[in-house]
RNA sequence: GCGGAUGUGGCGGAAUUGGUAUACGCGCAUGGCUUAGGACCAUGUGGGCAUGUCCCGUGGAGGUUCGAGUCCUCUCAUCCGCACCA
């Protein structure tokens, strides 16, 4: 058997279908629109991985489904080029970055192609193309101008590798997500974005997604918000007050001592001299880098101030202690401390032999509890509000605090606001002069985009300047607003600005007058299902929610959520089960694979391999079984397309319709691997048989088409049409013949299978039951037994239930 | 510690959502194609023995049900987040 040469046929229709522009999307089709979008890829130098042709895969399958569903679909690309990767190895080659990531882009683009993705690639967008990157620094001048984008002198997460700051969402494990260095403290001028704004938005939102749980989950936790109670508490011999945060305001009786973190603006102050050595020893420790404690495995470590806080409601004077399990970066850097009913108190309080007060007793067991005791039951010790439940008391306490103006509600969050510089050369420069006279002054819009300038040397200094400093015709520039000679600016946005609207600009990629085109986003958007990888749960996704919300509430994009659906790829793992990387030596490539069985089949292997969301490892003799099913399928129609019948035989009709519907509902439901299980189910008993009619073996041909499109597309012309199938309409299935088709119901005695019956579906349960009882084997095991019940689900199953 | 998953043949996995467990594929075995085969085709392939359309079997132990891979309780293992967040 001659099997199909994929290299001849997959170039032919990769060309054919460019040539045609057959992909591209149009804003004037009467047609339905949808909008499949994956995640645009960062051009690396090591080209395409097969994680990437795996989610590129299922968002092509998904859009050419839809194409012959009738659906105007736009499904774009482009290219996330800005960042460290591409900056580092242009270092590294001593070239341009510019000029590195063209190239890269260059073997991206046709690696893509190669895989016969169908692309709209009159839509490539390059995020480091300053006809691209003028509006992401529009909008972060939008974003200023609503007070979103603002400078703060903090201490921010510094990485001592890549030479620059790093946002709280780029710190994994106290190290560096890019390069795995520990991350330090430095304290410096930075431009933040104030995505704390839209914590409560961002979190509500996420209610109305159809995302994977865990994913939103994530966010929930990312964002952590949590609600409690501001209380005031006095210090003794002062005017001052010291505010705590707690989400327990119903311990209050218990709090036996208040914390400081070191960094706290009143450590000072609340110092008496007979302390301050000891004191600023402490703190002096407590500001070295190595303060990340990823399991709270360290021992707690304090020292008292020697002044005392007086207790909001029983006036008691308690111990003020600075110590570092206590953070400056959460509620107001202060704590009351619980020790009976917190596990941290209590480590802190045993070890510096301070009082520990028990205010709640477990509401059933009368006796002792043992302390720390974290859960629910009735308050004791606590004069006016014995006997209450822990919630009724949260209530009761801060009312009576807030009457005396001791307290207010408040609610934190984890989430911090994003620290937007980088001090890198390889980003958009963030359009902003800074003047002596007038401050700080955006750039004005007509002057945008602010050109990233050619440098010979780039490289970062470390000193928290970025290497755009020593460009001194670039740095200087007149102020726009007064004559005066200013300064530019020379930070640069992090890698995430570019992707954080970029599906925004898909919509009208060419348009001059905005970042996008306002009758273009009515017809697109929202994103209806976007493709990517979960290592973004926090990072890209927030982000670009965090931005959609921002561009909504200047009431520049019509939605607030900018991706309704989203499915998160799980990762293809190497052979040996490991994550694949060079080091390993473990990575497949993609290119190496479609040399040896064609992209046809690299593309159904990926979809066949497991369930799109779960991680497998590649398993190089399994992607045989995926090329004999194209060989197979190219045999079937090679073979049977010439003496095709018209009369279509039975089981086959009925098959190929049950066919229809399964492999239409699995690629709705990015089921793909179960989706080409029915193909190569309804392949393996029609092969055997002699006559096979023009339709079925079209029908056959149209479903594999989004998996397989070149092969599909050579057999179409086999079957003796002269136009792609790309806008063929899909097989549909007859529904009532699916209904009238016989069904094997299996026959129980006690819940086991004791024979099968066949019979149309809707007769009697007497007449089932009849017939039942007549196979032998169903005789055999009712001998001699009474029936005391007969369970009947129509179609379905009997159950006879003896004695 | 907190949160989220996941455990089914030698392997990847399927199971109409409480109704015939192991579809489909890989691998393996036997045979064929009368040289070979990392090609192709056919057949077989969870375990057991008394080889019967018999018994056991979806990480483990209980439970609910006529009926459990699926639901409940406990438990073990693995993976992924977050982590001194008051």
């Amino acid at each position: 058997m001659p099997s199909y040469d994929p290299k001849a046929i997959e170039s032919k229709w990769q060309k054919r279908w460019l040539d045609e522009n057959i992909f591209a999307a149009s804003d004037q089709a009467p047609k339905k629109k949808m909008y499949i979008l994956d995640m645009f890829p960062y051009p690396s130098g090591d080209g395409l991985h097969v994680g990437h042709v795996k989610i590129y895969t299922a968002s092509d399958v998904v859009s050419r489904y839809l194409r012959m569903k009738g659906f105007n679909v736009l499904h774009p690309t482009g290219w996330d080029a800005f960042g460290l990767p591409t900056e580092n190895t242009a270092i590294k080659k001593g070239i341009q970055p510019s000029v590195l990531t063209a190239q890269n882009v260059t073997r991206f683009r046709q690696q893509m192609q190669q895989m016969g993705f169908s692309y709209d690639w009159n839509r490539e967008v390059n995020t480091t193309d300053p006809e691209y990157y003028k509006w992401t620094q529009w909008i972060f001048l939008r974003m200023f101008q609503m007070g979103l984008a603002y400078q703060a002198h903090i201490p921010i997460n510094w990485c001592p590798s890549c030479k620059t700051g790093l946002a709280n969402e780029e710190v994994i494990d106290g190290k560096c997500d890019r390069c795995g260095t520990q991350v330090e403290e430095k304290p410096m001028r930075q431009w933040m974005l104030k995505i704390t704004k839209y914590a409560d938005q961002l979190l509500e939102g996420l209610g109305g997604l159809d995302w994977p749980k865990f994913v939103l989950d994530l966010q929930h936790n990312w964002i952590g918000r949590s609600e409690g109670a501001e209380i005031s508490f006095g210090i003794d011999g002062t005017s001052n007050e010291l505010s705590v945060f707690t989400t327990r305001p119903d311990t209050l009786f218990g709090a036996t001592y208040v914390v400081v973190s070191p960094n706290h603006p009143l450590v000072a102050e609340l110092t008496v001299p007979q302390q301050q050595a000891a004191v600023a020893a402490y703190v002096a420790e407590a500001q070295k880098p190595i303060r990340l404690d990823p399991k709270g495995e360290k021992e707690k470590s304090g020292v008292f101030t020697g002044s005392y806080a007086i207790h909001p409601v029983t006036n008691a004077k308690i111990p003020i202690w600075v110590a570092d399990y206590v953070l400056m970066s959460y509620g107001s850097g202060a704590i009351m401390a619980v020790p009976a009913h917190d596990e941290r108190d209590f480590a802190f309080a045993k070890k510096y032999n301070l009082p520990i007060q028990q205010v709640i007793v477990p509401a059933k067991a009368q006796g002792e509890a043992t302390l720390p005791y974290i859960g629910d039951g009735v308050i004791i010790n606590s004069e006016g509000f014995d006997g209450l439940s822990v919630t009724e008391a949260q209530r009761m306490i801060l009312q009576k605090l807030q009457l005396q103006g001791k307290a207010k509600k408040a609610v934190q969050y984890k989430l911090r606001d994003w620290v937007f510089s980088r001090q890198r050369y390889w980003g958009e420069p963030i359009p902003i002069i800074h003047c002596e006279k007038c401050g700080v002054v955006p750039v004005p819009e007509k002057d945008l985009p602010v050109r990233l300038p050619e440098m010979d040397k780039y490289e970062p200094t470390g000193t928290g300047e970025s290497p755009l400093a020593t460009v001194e015709e670039w740095v200087n520039v007149k102020c726009p607003t007064c004559p005066r000679m200013a300064k530019r600016e020379t930070n640069t946005m992090p890698q995430w600005a570019g992707s954080s609207w970029y599906w925004l600009r898909y919509v009208s990629p060419h348009y001059t007058q905005a970042f996008t085109d306002p009758a273009a986003m009515q017809k697109w958007l929202p994103v209806d299902v976007y493709v990517g990888g979960s290592e973004h749960a926090v990072l890209h996704l927030l982000y670009a929610r965090f931005w959609q919300k921002a561009l909504h509430a200047a009431g520049l994009v019509p939605q607030d959520e900018p991706f309704k659906r989203f499915r998160a790829v799980g990762l293809v793992i190497g052979e040996d089960g490991q994550k694949m990387s060079k080091s390993r030596g473990n990575v497949i490539n993609p290119d190496d694979v479609v040399v040896q069985v064609g992209a046809d089949a690299l593309r159904v292997y990926e979809m066949f391999m497991g369930p799109f969301e779960a991680s497998v490892a590649w398993n190089t003799s399994s992607i045989k079984g995926s090329r004999r099913f194209l060989d197979r399928m190219w045999d079937l129609v090679a073979t049977r397309a010439a003496q095709a019948s018209d009369q279509e035989d039975v089981e086959v009709e009925l098959m190929l319709h049950q066919t229809i519907r399964h492999v239409s509902e699995s690629t709705e439901n990015f089921k793909f691997n179960t989706a080409i299980s029915g193909l190569m189910e309804l392949l393996n008993v029609v092969e055997s048989k002699p006559m096979l009619s023009k339709k079925t073996l079209e029908s056959i041909v149209l479903m594999l088409a989004p998996y397989a499109p070149h092969i599909a597309e050579e057999l179409w012309e086999q079957l003796g049409h002269t136009q792609s199938l790309v806008y063929e309409r899909w097989p549909s299935f007859n529904q009532k013949l699916l209904a009238k088709a016989q069904v094997t119901v299996p026959i129980q005695v006690n819940g086991k299978v004791r024979g099968q019956l066949q019979f149309d579906p809707g007769i009697s349960q007497e007449e089932v039951e009849k017939r039942a009882r007549a196979l032998t084997n169903v005789q055999k095991h009712l001998e001699g037994k009474t029936v005391v019940k007969v369970i009947y689900v129509p179609d379905r199953l009997l159950n006879f239930v003896v004695k």
